[in-house]
DNA sequence: CGGATTGTTGACTCGAGTCAAAAACGGTGG
DNA sequence: CCACCGTTTTTGACTCGAGTCAACAATCCG
């Protein structure tokens, strides 16, 4: 049953990873030969800043959150790796450390190659290069986009993008934030006091209802896209 | 002369790009009649956000500033292109524009290789489809360092290592500034009021010293390292 | 049911943006 | 080499968004 569950898992990660579509069945197969899997409970860290890094990381179920640390202390949310998304530099450069940390949000199971295993993998298969090129320049472009609202725009603009973002992604009107309002907040460069009194904000205006605690409504999404 | 120089040109691209690095003298041969060159003047466009966007940049010699633009017409400098820096989303989805635009500081010459060539390029060379993936996750981590300074540092800390990265990379004690203050602001996502009070406010903690208009020396490295 | 973590609200502060005007600079052509 | 014009930079006065600190309320979870 152990041993099932393992393949599983093995076989998850090769079947949901965008960067190994439209690859033969044979190069699928050799792939899972090549895969390690590890589970992690909310809150362990995949990978801290410092940790060597040696080796691609593939989110196979779960939810983890990347973040990098400044001096002072305060937390910047990198991104958040879903179901499917692989955390890229590991394996990528020789003899580098890892300069940010990877914490799991809830139950997560995680698929890794080792850098050796990967470099090769992309000799031989390059479909697969090309994949991983493609798969970078969107992180790339996300990462532009990110670096550029959180200091152009206002926050209350950021987490307007923000909801309306969420809801489209998980398209139903009615939505429950899948992050606590604290993660929301390094998400977005701003603070969790600073989230709760523009939520609030939102709700007076009526361009949101709140529903729950963490579950929200649309009501009026061009005059939330305005903001700013 | 025209003639010679365009085959100059060319060559130079392959030979100056990290991403060709380690090919045979057959391949880059291959790739140098896969390219075309092209000129452009201080301020004029290399591209601009809405063109289409079907062939990878490679800048061959000069400087541009790659920048994207909010709605509110502020600027956000992304990164500078200097000589053997390519700008890569462009080259890699298929049917997408451009979102940024890219202006030249001084003369410079750029190659050019379509979306097309360039993606045989990688099937058929996996050598430089890797080196690829290395350059993009260089710029991926660097991206996500702007990000995170730009959220957590102060305008005089991101200066201060503005100014230490500058002169590092430069390699010399007094070192001109290499952009416009105007510039350099909306690389670190500021205003050029703001950076034009801090390095007076700099000047006068005795960390750095204005030799000239745009040249300056650091005296006091470790205190600039330390701000915030 | 506690105890801990997370979220909310209020009062206060301050960094950095804006606007405006003057000064300095840099390239051009005579 | 100099006078001129447009751009860039500097300086000052003012404003405000959002961060901080602190106390309290609500949730979550074992």
């Amino acid at each position: 049953m152990v041993k099932l569950l393992h393949d599983h898992t093995a076989e998850d990660c090769v079947e949901l990873v965008p960067i190994f579509d439209n690859l033969s069945k044979d190069e699928k197969n050799t792939i899972a030969t090549l895969v390690t899997h590890h589970h992690y409970k909310t809150g362990e860290y995949l990978f801290s800043a410092g940790d060597t890094s040696d080796s691609l990381i593939i989110v196979a179920h779960g939810q983890a959150k990347v973040f990098q640390m400044a001096t002072s202390g305060k937390e910047q949310m990198l991104r958040i790796l879903q179901t499917g998304d692989f955390d890229g530099e590991a394996a990528l450069f020789t003899n580098s450390d890892h300069n940010s940390f990877a914490q799991a949000l809830m139950k997560t199971d995680v698929c890794q190659i080792s850098r050796g295993d990967f470099q090769r993998l992309m000799q031989k298969t390059p479909e697969m290069a090309v994949n991983m090129v493609n798969a970078l320049g969107k992180r790339i472009a996300q990462l532009e986009q990110q670096t550029t609202e959180v200091t152009t725009a206002s926050v209350e603009s950021r987490l307007a993008n923000y909801l309306l973002e969420t809801s489209a992604g998980l398209n139903q009107e009615v939505f429950k934030l899948p992050l606590k309002k604290k993660d929301i907040a390094t998400y977005l460069g701003t603070t969790p006091e600073t989230i709760s009194r523009k939520l609030t904000s939102l709700t007076k205006q009526g361009m949101i209802e709140k529903i729950s605690n963490n579950e929200f409504k649309i009501l009026d999404a061009d005059r939330l896209m305005m903001i700013d």
